[in-house]
DNA sequence: TTGTAGGCGTTATCAA
DNA sequence: TTGATAACGCCTACAA
C-alpha cells in the first residue's frame, strides 16, 4: 500500500526544499536542469500528483461544479448531465450532482452543504416543491454569496441569473398545430397544474396555436394532471384521468401531451378505447425520452434535446466563473445575465399522420 | 454582495482569537457562557459555515463519493444513482459523478482527476472497451493508494474489492425456465458479446436452464450482439439482426432478451413478421427500465433492482471508510472483501402468458 | 478562560 | 539556483 506522496516527502527523499521541489515539477526557470530532472524522475516513479483539495484551498477555487435536480431518474435530466459533464470535462471540471426530490428542504439543504467551497457555481433545475411554494431565498442568498448559478428548464423570473430554457410555448405551438393540419378537430391537453412554469408555458402554445386558428378552446378539452412523484399510485391515477378525459368528450382526434409519459399513457389508454392511431386519433408529446421512440406506436415528438440544454447551461457558468477571474473584484452590481433559449423541433412518427 | 464569513473575520470582528472563536462554536466548554453567545449570535448573523475544502484538507477526508459509470442516460444507472446518493447523503456524504462514456481511457483520466484528493472513494461499474482490453492496473493503483473502490454490476474477478452485483445466473435461468413452463419449445436469446460479463452470465443461465430441462441448446437461437453505443445506426442494425434470427428460424416461440431494449426491439420486429405475442411468442427481458413497463405490449422483466444496489454499494463504501477511521492503521494487508448479491425477481407483464 | 502555534498540501514572494 | 516564509480556512494541543 503506496500511499499518495506529497511535496514534502519528496524534498525529504531528495534533501532539498519543499519550494525547490515544487518549481522544478512546474518547469520553474528559476531551478537547475540537474534538480529539476532529479525531482521529475522521482516525482514520476512515485506518481506524484498534486493534492486538488490543497490546490483549491490555496487558489479558492474548486474546478467544480454543483447539479441540483428534482430526480436523475428522467431520460430528460440524464441527459442534460451528460451535457454539462461534457463541456465541463472537456474544461478541467468535474461535476456533483445532489437531488432534491422535489422537496424544497432537500433543495435548501443541498444547496448550502454545496455551497460552503465544495463548487464554485451551481446549474439547477427548480423542485416542485420550491416552485409551488414560491420561496426562493435560498437562491438570492447563494447569487449574494457571489456564487453563480445556472437556471435550466424550470427557471423563475424572480431570480436574477443566467438561464437556459426551451421555447415551450413555441414547442406547444408546433406540436399543436402539426396536429391543426392534419385535420384534427378536437384536441385535448394532458398537462401538468399551472404551478409548474414548464407545464404552464405549454399549456399556453396549445392555447394560442388554438387562437391563432380561431378555434375556441374546451374546457372538457384540457386536462390538468397533479403531477406527484412516479409511482405505481401515480401511474393507475394517470390512466383513471386520461379516461375520463376520454369519456368527457367522445370526439377527441388529437392530444398534445405536455410529456412523454403522458404520451405513451394517452395511447394506451386510446387503444383500450378502441381508438386506431393515428387514423382516428394523432398524438404529439414533448419529450426527450427514450419511451416515445420505443413504444408502440412510436410517438411524434417535440424533442428539447437535453443534452444541448446541459452544455449549454455548462458553458454559460464556466463563463461566468473565468470572467470573475478576470475583472479582479469588479463591484459592477448589475450584472448582465443571459437566457438561452435552445429551438425545441419537431419529431414525426407513428403517432400523426 | 456579501461574501462568505470566516473565522478569522469573526474573531477580527469581535477582538477575540480565531481558536475562542472556533471553541465557541463548538460549544467547547473551555469558553465562557459570555463570550460563547456573542460568537454564536454573531455567527449565525453573518450566515457562518465551515468551509468544506479547509475541513478536507485538515481531516483528511472530504465526505463525498465518487462515482463512475459508463453512461447515466440508462434507467439501470440512474437507480443506482439516486440509491447510492440516498444513503450517501443521509450518511453526510456528497456524491460526485463521472462519466467514462464506455471508454478506457475516459475512466482512467476521471479516476485519476478524482482520486488526488477530492474524495474518499470510489463506486464504480467498468466500462466495456475496459473489459474489452482487460486492462485493470488503473483500479489496482487507487486500491494500492489507499483507497477503496466499490464495483456494482460490470465488475472482475481480478481486482479485490467490495462488489455488489446481481445473481445474473440465477435471473437468466428464473426468465427461461418462466418461458419453458409456458410451454416455450424454442427459446432464443438475444445477448451481447461474451467480454461483457452481465451478458456472459446470463448467457450462461440461458444455457444451464435449457439443460435442467434436457433441452439441446442450438446455434441459430442464439444471438449475440456487438453492442455499441446507443445510435440510430446502431438501432437499425439492431433491427436487421434480429430480422435475421426470426428468418433463420422460423420456430421460435420465446425469447430471452439480456436487457429491455432488446426486448422491445424484438418485440417489435416479432410483430412486424406477424407474430402474436404473447399467443404464438413470449418474451422476457433482463431489465431495471420504463420502456418495459410502458410498451405496448409492456415487457415480463427480470428486475435487478438499480436503486437497492446503489445503496447497497454506497453502504459498503462507508462502511469501509468509517473502519479505516477506527482501526488506526491496521496494516493488516489481508483484508476481507464482501460480495452483496442482489436477488432479481420475475414481474410478469403482457408479454408472457 | 483565552490565545499561540503548528499542521493539512500547495504555491508565490522574497531573501539568501 | 535554492530555501524560508506566509497564506488559503480550520482545528487542537498546549501555553499563558
Amino acid at each position: 500500500m503506496r500511499k499518495k506522496v506529497t511535496l514534502k516527502q519528496i524534498a525529504k527523499e531528495l534533501d532539498v526544499s519543499i519550494s525547490t521541489v515544487s518549481k522544478a515539477l512546474r518547469d520553474s526557470i528559476e531551478i537547475s536542469e540537474d534538480t529539476r530532472q532529479k525531482v521529475q524522475a522521482f516525482a514520476k516513479l512515485y506518481n506524484y500528483r498534486p493534492n486538488n483539495i490543497a490546490l483549491s484551498l490555496k487558489n479558492r477555487k474548486t474546478k467544480t461544479i454543483g447539479i441540483i435536480i428534482p430526480e436523475i431518474v428522467q431520460h430528460f435530466f440524464s441527459k442534460v448531465i451528460t451535457g454539462i459533464e461534457m463541456v465541463a470535462n472537456r474544461k478541467g471540471y468535474n461535476v456533483i450532482v445532489a437531488l432534491s426530490n422535489e422537496s424544497f428542504d432537500k433543495e435548501v439543504i443541498n444547496m448550502q452543504m454545496l455551497a460552503n467551497g465544495s463548487i464554485d457555481g451551481f446549474i439547477l433545475s427548480i423542485a416542485k416543491e420550491t416552485l409551488q411554494q414560491q420561496d426562493y431565498h435560498h437562491f438570492t442568498e447563494t447569487i449574494n454569496q457571489g456564487m453563480p448559478i445556472v437556471m435550466f428548464d424550470r427557471v423563475v423570473n424572480e431570480i436574477k441569473c443566467d438561464k437556459v430554457i426551451v421555447d415551450d410555448v413555441k414547442g406547444a405551438k408546433k406540436a399543436v398545430n402539426k396536429l391543426i393540419e392534419n385535420g384534427c378537430k378536437n384536441i385535448a391537453i394532458i398537462t401538468t397544474k399551472d404551478y409548474v412554469s414548464v407545464g404552464k408555458l405549454r399549456t399556453q402554445g396549445y392555447l394560442e396555436a388554438l387562437d391563432d386558428h380561431k378555434i375556441n378552446p374546451e374546457s372538457s378539452l384540457i386536462l390538468k394532471i397533479e403531477d406527484k412523484l412516479l409511482s405505481e399510485d401515480h401511474l393507475d391515477q394517470l390512466e383513471n384521468d386520461i379516461e375520463q378525459l376520454f369519456k368527457q368528450n367522445d370526439k377527441i382526434d388529437g392530444i398534445f401531451a405536455v410529456n412523454e409519459l403522458y404520451g405513451v399513457t394517452a395511447a394506451k389508454v386510446a387503444r383500450r378505447y378502441g381508438y386506431e392511431i393515428p387514423e382516428a386519433l394523432q398524438i404529439v408529446s414533448f419529450s426527450d425520452g427514450v419511451l416515445s421512440r420505443h413504444s408502440t406506436p412510436s410517438l411524434s415528438t417535440i424533442s428539447q434535446h437535453g443534452q444541448k440544454i446541459g452544455e449549454s447551461a455548462a458553458e454559460l457558468l464556466i463563463k461566468r466563473l473565468e470572467m470573475e477571474d478576470e475583472e479582479d473584484f469588479n463591484e459592477d452590481e448589475d450584472e448582465i445575465f443571459e437566457t438561452v433559449v435552445i429551438e425545441t423541433n419537431l419529431i414525426e412518427r407513428e403517432s400523426t399522420k
